[in-house]
DNA sequence: CGCCAGGACGTTC
DNA sequence: GAACGTCATGGC
């Protein structure tokens, strides 16, 4: 990877594997827009319009200073060439392929991740993809940006003094409670970074202490923000898709499924962002009848 | 209109 | 510990 430098803009070339768009809108991430044929979005504060050509990806917007902040984001340190070329030996996974070439797992800021996920639970991306947008508008940092106003994801503090009625008003529905109760939590002083060092059954166990999370919301959160790229979500897609990957469509015990997600190594979380894409892509009817 | 969605909680068996 | 019903809301 070569990274060069101007004064509002950060070029990254040399990366093989990202497919931007797809990266940006495959249901990882809430707050990337199509925008002037590239991607429109802010991270911790900082907003950018992420463009991708054949020399690779330029953020716009990004100062020189920040170049190591949008690297990790995009998590460009990584060899994603290796893995799915890894994944295109296994007969039964290398089906992801084309739909999920290119997909890249950011590397999202924690307490984002946390709040998305939890807004995220029995609904549908482009809804959580609204109300993640409406609660930035409510109390997020606004930021004006090419003539945009954007607003950054909330800070736990701002978050915290939202009224739950509030919450609600922006569509989350039951989940308002959850939302608050994590907020406070972490606004009054619970580190979320501590999980990144933690092994993945304690990180989960410490996540699944909090009110209205569970498995699978916890291991969106250890994935998407903290680096734990085992950690392996199970929505109704996965579930689907591993039925039909693994197991001829037939209904496998928990137990078999969880057997084989941990055949799938320590990249298994990234292996299961391609299953999620292919099966989004093929549809319920094309995984059942495939 | 009914079914579905990046699920988790509370209750019951 | 597994199997239910319930939860709020809008996309399709």
């Amino acid at each position: 990877m070569d990274i060069r430098l101007t004064e509002n803009a950060v070029a990254f070339g040399g990366i093989d594997c990202f497919d931007l768009e797809k990266s940006c809108s495959c249901g990882q991430a809430f707050r990337w827009r199509p925008y002037a044929g590239g991607q429109l979005g802010i991270v911790r504060g900082e907003a950018a319009l992420l463009m991708q050509d054949e020399n690779g990806v330029t953020v716009h917007g990004a100062s020189p200073a920040s170049a190591g902040m949008w690297a990790h984001y995009l998590d460009l340190g990584r060899d994603y060439s290796a893995i799915e070329r890894a994944v295109s030996k296994d007969p039964r996974l290398a089906v992801c392929f084309p739909e999920a070439h290119g997909i890249r797992v950011f590397n999202q800021e924690p307490f984002e991740a946390l709040i998305s996920f939890i807004i995220s639970q029995n609904n549908n991306i482009k809804r959580i993809s609204g109300i993640v947008e409406r609660l930035c508008a409510l109390c997020g940092e606004p930021v004006e940006f090419m003539g945009e106003r954007l607003n950054a994801f909330p800070s736990p503090e701002r978050l915290a003094a939202v009224s739950e009625d509030a919450l609600t008003a922006i569509g989350t529905g039951y989940r308002a409670p959850f939302i608050k109760a994590a907020a406070e939590r972490v606004a009054s002083g619970y580190d979320l970074e501590k999980l990144r060092d933690m092994s993945l059954s304690e990180a989960r166990q410490e996540l699944l202490s909090f009110y209205g999370i569970g498995p699978k919301v916890a291991d969106c959160v250890l994935l998407f923000s903290l680096q734990h790229s085992d950690a392996f979500p199970i929505d109704v897609w996965i579930d689907r898709a591993m039925k039909a990957m693994f197991f001829e469509g037939s209904k496998a015990k928990k137990a078999e499924l969880y057997e084989a997600v941990s055949s799938l190594g320590e990249y298994s979380g990234i292996i299961q962002q391609y299953i999620f894409q292919y099966a989004r892509k093929l549809g319920k009817d094309g995984l059942e009848k495939r």
